[in-house]
RNA sequence: GCGCUCGUAGCUCAAUGGAUAGAGCAUUUGACUACGGAUCAAAAGGUUAGGGGUUCGAGUCCCUUCGAGCGCGCCA
């Protein structure tokens, strides 16, 4: 209950109850630009009673008076909202208990779920390129957040594994030899590899046969292509852990739930569905028509689970996968950080999983959709060279043109710190710079914006913190002493900077309602906005006493939810830069 | 053709159905021996693509037109 909007609520629910002569009536109250917040509800209410708006905000108001716990003073204004402000005092509270709190106001969730996350999912023997960024990033940050208020999150990395390809790459391995391709593969040359194999496949009709061929035998379960493919799985997920690393992303070994994983499942799949009386034979496949979908023709539109030549496709595995996560795992809470693209089937794929019974209700799948990364031209973003960059490509420039950035401010530092801080923000500053914008939308990929420490940039951030560690190691004093002062908001820079910090909460409670990191971003963007009104008009260091130690604490405090907030977003923030 | 998503300042983006639509960049004008100027303050900039509707109240919800992107049976 850090932040104040949600406490006045609390305390404003039962006036409006009163006034309403009923219970449950929601207060409606928001941020506002007149006051410290307002509250609406009277304006809702005023026709359920049949009074003026004016009418039925004076008498909440008179009410609120009445009970006398709200700290602060309420006014009526326009026609009929509420005007609050709180009391410096009240405030001062809210930040000292914030203050002496590790999660900094942040509650816990009010029931812990199962939450599966299913990000980033490269496919093997390809390089990771920007496509993958996003589901990467956004992925990594909800599943720290999911963390943090509490819940149990299970990562699930859910790369492409599996299909015919396999045979043509697995053909390419046995061509160069095992070393060779080793060598080739791990020095990240993935794309390379990949697409030596597609020429050979598509210029020989004898490599195109042995690659069939090969497939045949890596379903079949033989032991030699099995293990020639688990070796080229195994070299893969070597590279993408460089790429995890390099992003500073949680994702490991022990994530990887690849679509191979579910190939034991995909004959029950079928089973399943057939024995419930929805499969359907079409052209010779076993196709479910779920509701609500038409093709070109406006004919139904089905999901294809068993091909006309008897295999099984992506659909089957996804369901297969839905079972197994609900099933076997539990899960409660299924997201998927996925490309808009995959809209229409994801869909019917849990349309599908719902008929059969396999999403029950209180389980939720949930497509976490995002739009592409483009270029100053607005379309999809390339390279020079016209092709789609390579995310490690795309990491080394931005880390080296944050190492330009530091090496200019502050040359002083010693090259190792210099090196660790042009990571965070070069890192940091692609991280943020897809993270803040709503991620339903395309966004475009701008160097310099992203680097700018002007505006809402991960750099712009990480200096506000960063001067604040400044004033610390000018102060010389330990920063955990001051986390018992209640500090003095006197002030209109100290108001302003209290009550931003005091909505760490809300900030993290929406993000994840919304599964919208953008959120948190612009929160933190307002939190380092308001300690730079603070900072120019109160001094800290120059103060004495109490004041001095007052805002010493709010100092403290703010630097504190800005490195938790940008840790929960995947971003480090340093001590310097 | 059908479906989904998007359309907000010159540019890049915000805005859980609430008052006068907010930021940053760029532009213009101020503040420089400064607790880190990698800064701050101010000005200017809008028919929220167009048109209807619902509502006490619409950028937000519904319908429609236009524009952009992406999907639409055996690739994943």
């Amino acid at each position: 209950m850090a932040d104040p909007l949600v406490t006045l609520a609390a305390l404003l629910q039962p006036a409006f109850d009163a006034v309403a002569g009923r219970s449950g009536v929601d207060p409606v109250v928001r941020p506002s630009d007149r006051a410290d917040a307002q509250a609406n509800g009277a304006l809702a209410l005023a026709k359920e009673l049949g009074r003026s708006p004016r009418d039925v905000a004076e008498a909440v108001v008179a009410e609120v008076r009445r009970r006398g716990d709200v700290r602060g003073t309420l006014e009526v204004a326009g026609p009929g909202f509420v005007n609050i402000v709180v009391d410096g005092s009240f405030l001062a509270d809210e930040v000292a208990r914030v203050a002496a709190d590790d999660r900094l106001g942040v509650r816990p969730a009010a029931r812990a779920r199962k939450v599966i996350v299913d990000y980033s999912a490269p496919n093997v023997a390809k390089e990771m390129h920007v496509g993958h960024l996003r589901s990467t990033v956004i992925g990594d940050a909800l599943v720290r957040m999911f963390e943090f208020v509490g819940h149990q999150v299970i990562r699930e990395n859910h790369i492409g594994d599996w299909g015919t390809p396999f045979g043509m790459l697995i053909e390419h391995l046995i061509d160069l030899g095992e070393d060779e391709a080793a060598e080739h593969l791990s020095l990240g040359d993935l794309d390379g590899f990949y697409k030596e194999a597609r020429a050979k496949f598509d210029a020989s009709d004898d490599f195109k046969e042995r690659a069939r061929a090969r497939v045949v035998a890596l379903q079949s379960g033989d032991a030699e292509t099995r293990r020639l493919w688990q070796l080229l799985v195994q070299l893969s997920t070597e590279y993408f852990n460089l790429v995890y690393s390099l992003l500073d992303v949680r994702l490991t070994d022990a994530d990887i739930m690849g679509e191979s994983a579910y190939n034991d499942g995909l004959s029950a799949v079928l089973d399943r569905l057939g024995a419930l009386g929805l499969l359907t034979e079409s052209d010779g496949a076993e196709v479910v028509f779920p509701p609500g979908y038409t093709n070109r023709d406006g004919d139904p539109l089905p999901l294809i689970v068993q091909k006309g030549k008897g295999g099984f496709n992506y659909a089957t595995s996804d369901l297969a996968c839905v079972i197994d996560r609900v099933e076997r795992i539990g899960s409660d809470l299924i997201l998927y950080v996925v490309g808009a693209p995959q809209a229409q089937h994801l869909s019917m794929v849990f349309d599908v999983a719902r008929l059969a019974g396999w999403l029950p209700e209180g389980t939720d799948a949930v497509h976490v959709s995002f739009g592409s990364v483009l270029g100053s031209d607005r379309k999809m973003l390339k390279s020079r060279s016209g092709e789609t960059p390579k995310l490690v490509e795309l990491l080394e420039e931005a880390i080296a043109r944050a190492g330009e950035a530091v090496a200019e401010k502050n040359p002083e530092l010693a090259d190792d710190a210099k090196a660790a801080i042009a990571r965070m923000l070069g890192i940091g500053a692609v991280k943020y710079a897809d993270l803040s914008t709503d991620r339903v939308r395309d966004y475009v990929f701008d160097w310099e914006r992203m680097l700018s420490f002007d505006g809402n940039t991960a750099p712009y951030l990480q200096y506000a913190h960063a001067r604040i560690c400044s004033i610390f190691r000018r102060a010389g004093i330990d920063r955990s002493s001051l986390r018992a002062v209640v500090p003095q908001i006197v002030e209109k820079e100290e108001r302003a900077l209290a009550l931003a910090v005091l909505g760490f909460d809300s900030a993290v409670a929406d993000t994840l309602e919304r599964y919208s990191p953008h959120r948190l971003c612009t929160y933190l963007y307002e939190l380092a906005t308001a300690f730079t009104g603070f900072y120019e008009h109160c001094p800290v260091l120059k103060a004495d006493g109490e004041v001095r130690e007052s805002r010493l604490a709010l100092c403290d405090l703010t630097a504190r939810v800005l490195e938790r907030g940008l840790d929960l977003l995947g971003i480090g923030a340093p001590e310097q830069m």
